[in-house]
DNA sequence: AATTAATGTCAAGTATATATGACAAAAAAT
DNA sequence: ATTTTTTGTCATATATACTTGACATTAATT
């Protein structure tokens, strides 16, 4: 019997952006204003569908006054 | 008169994975095959060239021993 | 000095990050 | 209870991260 085992594309939920985002009352669409990109891209980041430039991760720990290592980092 | 301004596409030459690297005595194709991308892609990294993936930082960050404020903060 | 290894760079292709528009569901405000 | 705002999600399109192959140049080895 043969098995596939299949890559597992899934990033985890960033949850640590929306809690920052949460902490300045921001809602998706001024983050993704504030940073210079589309609502849609912000929300598929916190929701793990990928997989983000360390540019635009640097634009949003700076409007969210945080860390790289705070919101990307490797989770524990 | 009109004026262009252009977008300067330069992103800072990234000399922290090189010392980095070197810390460690790795290649560029040693460090490149430890994360599973090509030389030329560490390449482009290191001259500053594009804009990598966080996921790809990350990778890099761990075959270096380095957190990602310490590779890829933004430069003082 | 000659050979080998490491780096920088180019061109052409593929994969995927991001954009735009649209709509439904959930949450917040009235 | 209704309206409005926010969020999640889909589909199609575009920009760009990354690949592969190739070659020249620089740095190490012998």
């Amino acid at each position: 019997m043969l098995l596939f085992v299949q890559e597992v594309v899934a990033i985890a939920r960033n949850v640590r952006i929306k809690a920052a985002r949460a902490a300045l009352d921001m809602t998706q669409k001024a983050l993704a204003d504030a940073v210079g990109v589309s609502r849609q891209t912000i929300n598929a980041i916190e929701q793990g569908e990928y997989n983000p430039t360390i540019k635009l991760c640097r634009a949003i720990c700076r409007v969210l006054g945080k860390s790289l290592d705070e919101l990307f980092g490797e989770e524990e």
